[in-house]
DNA sequence: ATGAAAGCGCTAACAA
DNA sequence: TTGTTAGCGCTTTCAT
């Protein structure tokens, strides 16, 4: 049985003290006997008391609490923030509420609904593309940190990725490598992410005085499956690219085993930028040159907006935040073979 | 600014009733008019009222919180174990407050502490190897629920995973069609998981009558570069193994890009058992037989063990609930090729 | 250096 | 059907 544990109340009938006089000597107030300080935490300890934060809730009319609202944590991007926020959560001895939306935003009404309740001093979110007009209501009257894809209606601070910055620094750093052929293999414009992505392209090829070749750019949903057939099927033709950039983590992959399954020299037939960080770009010796969203920063930077709730420092224009892609060099990039002929 | 939100005495004077009354009918008790309860909703809704669940809980002493710890939220499995408890919350209207503790004792340790603060009404738990004996005290007057590798000093509920099934289940499929010449790949008992794992493999092939040869066997790090060293060791071996279960989710990848480089026919010249549910899976047309945690199955019942809290039912000794894994036949397995000669 | 009293927002017991 | 009263555990005046 969870039995009810200790208050103030039974640490004070203890000592016969007051429990006012309790509540100050845990918190360390001046004022209280260095003596009576330690006998007050030395009972605190023996009787395995712990704070209720409900109760000081309550009396401060602030919570610990910060509310992080994600669509999914089976991707490994969200599963990243979430891990970061939390580390970062543990840190400043906040508590840390997880919602997960699901890309529905019927549930992501009820689970805001239900956040609220707990009166978090922030609220993080990556709200889905079209969250219900009650749901802006109610993070309104909130302190709400948006990340990735904010919503306009609700202002307050934002921390987001500048989308197009993926492409634009691989097609430069393969651009400067000498390439002039390069493939691209994108979630098409259909899926979500995909206009943005394929953007970016757009104006780093551009930019490179390079043109987008229609045989050269697949675009797709964004797997593994996809990657691979993808993948093969520009190594397959009869002038191949001298350069892949797979734009998103599970494309990556695909591609990776399209690759492998090649026998394809990397990067001497061709040169690869893949997107995100994992383990498995340890099988190719000096690893892989990747573009990485800047999860770390990104998480940090919505946290510290977060625990900023409630200062005045905020009430100066909420302030908006936009990360660049990280690229990553690696073994997987090169300057192109020389032509023959 | 973070506005004071409505209470229940707003909503009253706004009506000209008292708050207990408001309260009633926002809780649809009996013995409230239609009437006014329609008001009342009315005029909360309109006020954008949100119950503050703080002082609920100081009133009732019992919170809708459920404590979720784990080691690590980069690692899938504990992503997925996190994303399915957040949809059981969600769904019985549960906070779910997560904390993460990097396997780190002392950090566990202060973060169960500032989890208790919020007196949850169940805390399910992935302790640390070894906890530190305080956790365990504070652990140990709450109601906790552990999944994975229970300490055994703290009594309650138990969710585990039956480690050696993984093994179990993977070969006996094997031998059923008719293989003889097993390779394994696992973690090495220097590392965590993998005594039990290699345990598991050997009594499965006792069981079938084999014997677990020395060069079929491949222990190392959990990591795909190991894995697919490895795969390749164990295809390069002159008389190289009909069937390879890969004993992890790392090790499967790294063993699937081994298969891919040397073009190697699945299942024809060698059957393979992978470990996990993997979108890379569906490179491979019918898909890779694999053997899954039951994260699904796992996840939901910590969730109801824990929902259950503070009801009577859990007084009669604490079920133990001991789960295996999960074998999904799919196309990399068939029956051995036929020897010659 | 300590105690007494009040009140945060809510719900449950009792009264009307 | 509704109102009155009390109290959960804590912190913060104000008094001693």
């Amino acid at each position: 049985m969870a039995k009810t544990r200790p208050t103030l109340k039974d640490i004070a009938a203890a000592l016969n003290l007051s429990h006012p006089t309790v509540s100050r000597a845990l918190a360390d107030h001046k004022g209280i006997s260095p003596e009576t300080k330690a006998r007050v935490r030395q009972t605190a300890e023996r009787l395995g008391y712990v704070a209720n934060s409900s109760a000081r809730m309550l009396r401060q009319g602030q919570s610990s609490v910060i509310g992080l609202l994600l669509p999914d944590m089976t991707n490994e991007f969200y599963a990243a923030i979430a891990q970061r926020v939390a580390d970062d959560c543990s840190a400043q001895n906040r508590q840390l509420v997880l919602s997960i939306s699901a890309g529905d935003s019927e549930r992501e009404l009820s689970l805001v609904r239900a956040l609220l309740e707990a009166r978090p001093s922030c609220v993080i979110a990556a709200l889905t593309e079209k969250p219900k007009p009650e749901t802006i209501a109610y993070l309104r009257n909130a302190y709400c940190v948006q990340i990735m894809y904010p919503h306009d209606e609700l202002d307050g601070p934002v921390v987001t990725v500048e989308d197009s910055s993926g492409a634009r620094i691989a097609i430069e750093h393969l651009v400067k490598l000498g390439h002039e052929r390069i493939g691209f293999v994108g979630p098409s414009a259909e899926f979500a992410l995909g206009e943005a992505r394929l953007r970016g392209l757009r104006q780093a090829m551009r930019a490179a005085g390079l043109s987008v070749e229609e045989h050269y750019t697949r675009l797709g949903p964004s797997d593994a499956a996809f990657g691979y057939e993808a993948t093969q099927a520009l190594l397959a033709l009869r002038c191949p690219p001298t350069a892949i950039y797979l734009s998103t983590a599970p494309l990556s992959l695909g591609g990776a085993f399209a690759l492998n399954a090649r026998q394809a020299k990397v990067p001497g037939d061709v040169s690869v930028v893949v997107a995100g960080g994992a383990d498995w770009h340890a099988i190719w010796p000096g690893g892989l040159t990747s573009v990485t969203l800047p999860i770390t920063e990104l998480a940090d930077t919505a946290s510290n907006l977060a625990f900023q709730a409630g200062r005045k420092s905020r009430a100066k224009g909420h302030r908006s935040v936009c990360l660049p892609f990280e690229l990553h060099e690696c073994a997987s990039t090169g300057p192109p073979a020389q032509r023959r002929g």
